[in-house]
DNA sequence: TTTTTTATGTAATGTACATTACAAACTTAT
DNA sequence: ATAAGTTTGTAATGTACATTACATAAAAAA
């Protein structure tokens, strides 16, 4: 992977300015100085007061060192370390810097590319290890079917999730397009049968009451909705909320689609031998009907 | 209430011990959880009213939020996430790994969520502005009828964009689900019609077949493809190579949906006023159905 | 509807804090 | 040794903040 984003603030940081003027600080100053990069950073990250206690001096001195060092005061200080900081701790994703360097923010590709970099950023932090894992392990037992229902824009995403699980796993089932023929469809699910549900805002009375009767009947549900929570969420078992807020008003739908993706990818490597032999099928299938060009790789 | 129960419950971070309890809150706390979450930790390394400012909410109800979560004070909050920042800076090896976004490649959500920005940076620089543009361009001429298709995997997108589209333009048209159909659905294509084809491998011989038919009809192809190019980009005017590979195999689809997501946007702002008419009688229709739940926010 | 409960914000209060003023102690130069 | 400069601390002050008490608005229940 390309690495041109380079750290641009390495020489800027406040340690590298501390450690530039070792020479100029009499004894106390020495103190503070010494503990501050000792520490590194978080030892700024307290009260004036008890950074004086830490160093054994006073308050005062500590102010007269930060002033020498080049601050105006202890809070742009500690506002300039928090800085530095958050610049550290935000995570590899941002390399969308990379392509926003050389590319105006003010194209459409660039303003969606930045939109959606975002959620993903957002939604992977609200979104922790074990609760993804513990969707898979439900997904990957086959004896309780599973079920998949989305709604008016939705639905795309449980069409193509749909279209990989079918090859991964045995038992699923998608519902069918139209709304009236949901209640038949309902009958199918038995107890502990696994449904998965989009719903996204706005959220759509057909899915709420789909879920409710979903989890009269003993289902399961997993649920992806966004970051406002649908209704939904009472019912089910495993929430994935994700950021789908674009800044000018339009909804998002990649992330959620990355996080249906992520599902199939886990899952396909958690039953690989099984699915390896369910796609080999399937190879064998679309070569008999000849409906698609042999694979050219 | 006291502080030595807050953190029992083997959550190891204050962030899991948040999303454990994401459940009970209201809607002016989920405002705050989820921005606590969404920047964490630094989020809530400022005074209370910063932060309150930052959610949108009053003081008061970030201290009842945190009491909720079981914490005493604001400031003890405030102590324990100096304390767990403090934890995690100084430990280089498990530096960064509890949170999310800067965790650890193995786990699976990381590996996609790295495939998918690579895909989606190599992508951008594979399609031109001007190109871009001027699938916009041809999209926001309405006397001429769009129609939309896609191939196994790819009907998802096609559908996802058909609705979108749908409410942004008059004149938009989806190819019916079953292939046997699709012959009469050729019918409706005119002279100077907009086909949007989607076709990533393995390529399927139906979508290459109505490609050169709707093409031998006057019809303009714009594709969404993949680095290999489909045979269809031959019959083109604007061809969409999108990166869709994923490391171990699988391919992705997310990039795909991204440009198709850019697509309405942009469309979206360009046709603007009309847009926004359509949608108010979309609204104004389902609140007649009464199909969707009233808006949040 | 009316009442009760829940949710949220406004305003007041006391505390911790950053900052300043000033004085004491220490150092250096003559 | 003593005056000038330097370093450091004590105490005072004003501000920003966390916290609490109360009021109002919204939602749910009766």
């Amino acid at each position: 992977m390309s690495d041109i984003l380079t750290k641009q603030d390495n020489s800027h940081t406040i340690a590298e300015l501390i450690r530039s003027q070792l020479n100029k600080f009499s004894p106390a100053e020495i103190k503070i100085v010494n503990h501050l990069l000792a520490n590194y950073p978080m030892s700024g990250m307290v009260s004036i007061t008890e950074l004086s206690e830490n160093c054994g001096v006073s308050t005062p001195t500590v102010m007269r060192t930060l002033k020498k060092i080049g601050y105006s005061s202890f809070t742009t200080f500690q506002k300039e370390l928090k800085e530095e900081l958050q610049q550290t701790l935000s995570d590899p994703i941002t390399k969308h810097d990379k392509w926003a360097a050389d590319a105006p923010e003010s194209h459409v590709l660039n303003r969606v590319a930045d939109t959606v970099t975002t959620n993903l950023r957002h939604s992977l932090n609200q979104v922790s290890y074990e609760q993804f894992d513990a969707i898979i392990d439900l997904l990957a037992e086959q004896d309780k079917a599973l079920h998949i229902v989305g709604g008016r824009i939705t639905s795309a995403f449980a069409r193509y999730m749909n279209t990989h699980l079918e090859v991964i796993r045995e038992n699923v089932y998608i519902f069918p397009e139209a709304v009236a023929l949901w209640p038949h469809h309902l009958l199918k699910i038995k107890p502990n049968d696994v449904l998965i549900v989009f719903d996204v805002r706005r959220y759509e009375q057909d899915l709420i009451t789909i879920s409710r009767l979903a989890n009269a009947r003993g289902a399961k549900i997993i649920l992806f909705t966004d970051q406002w929570l649908s209704p939904i969420a009472s019912e089910a078992i495993h929430t994935l909320p994700i950021r789908i807020e674009g800044k000018s008003g339009w909804d998002s739908g990649v992330v959620t689609l990355f996080f249906a993706e992520a599902i199939v990818v886990a899952l396909e490597e958690k039953l690989w031998t099984q699915t390896s032999e369910r796609m080999r099928e399937l190879e064998d299938m679309f070569d008999l009907t000849e409906r698609f060009k042999k694979r050219i790789e």
